[in-house]
DNA sequence: GTACGGGTAGTGTCAGCGGGACGATGGGCG
DNA sequence: CGCCCATCGTCCCGCTGACACTACCCGTAC
């Protein structure tokens, strides 16, 4: 099984990722982090979606999002087409936040990948760009292109 | 910068990586299983050197270790050279649940891994292990092997 | 040897924050 | 009016740090 061998090996992808996101982020819990992303990656979401991607309760959520408006990390804006609703935005200052988080990433994946041969450097991106592109086509069966 | 492809192709791989978890540890909070994994990758540990690892300060790695043998996923041993200090284990029921865990992992890996084709499998493979082991290496700079 | 003191490992207690859930409430849409 | 979105009050639980405390090891002095 291949698949044994990647487990052990994304470890380090793994750890990796995660040294990045506590010397970026040292007073952001898991949850609000998600939720930031989740808003960075569709703006001017409202509360009951985004209660739904971080899989947690519509009132959790609001919860969430005082805690997050309160840090400046999040600005709420009433709908304007339907007032009920909410559309959250990031600020410059979360922006700023995400900004510095990936480049620590790219920065600590690049200190990883300048000590790594030149084929090897190839063959992780072309794996993983594969990798990725499996993943997110149709997770469930092999239904892939029948186009 | 290959970083930036590397970023989110990475991010695929994370994905799986999380959905493996909380399919199969349901009520298991993250600084849970975080210990759990310390102690199991380091049967025997004691409460201090646990602290250390998950980054806490020692009453509160005691009072997670209550919960934890509370819940019959560890055991505390009182050490046998030095009474001061207890040795920490998994029981059968949190190894199994571990083990569980990493099944689940390898299951959706594969299934990611049958929708790619088998050079890209191939590539995944080397370059992802030469990166854990560029990573686990030598974290500061490229003196590697001058033998 | 015994007694004492300093250092170390772990626990108990207290307080606070973050987070999740349920229900009730208010505001807006159709 | 009925329905939906969001908020708020309330409750409970997990995690964390700070501090005091006990139990234990060890070196030293009597």
């Amino acid at each position: 099984m291949r698949a044994a061998a990647l487990d052990d090996a994304a470890q380090a992808l793994l750890a990796t990722w995660e040294s990045a996101r506590e010397g970026s982020t040292p007073r952001l819990s898991a949850a609000q982090l998600s939720a930031l992303i989740v808003v960075g990656k569709d703006e001017g979401i409202n509360l009951r979606t985004l209660a739904g991607r971080l899989r947690m309760i519509l009132s959790s959520a609001s919860r969430l999002c005082d805690r997050l408006v309160a840090a400046g990390l999040v600005e709420r804006v009433p709908g304007r087409v339907d007032r009920r609703e909410i559309a959250l935005f990031l600020t410059p200052y979360s922006r700023q936040l995400l900004e510095e988080l990936r480049a620590s990433r790219l920065a600590m994946l690049g200190a990883v990948l300048d000590r790594m041969s030149p084929a090897g450097r190839a063959a992780l991106v072309r794996g993983l760009t594969e990798f990725a592109h499996a993943a997110t086509g149709q997770p469930a069966d092999a239904a892939v292109r029948t186009a």
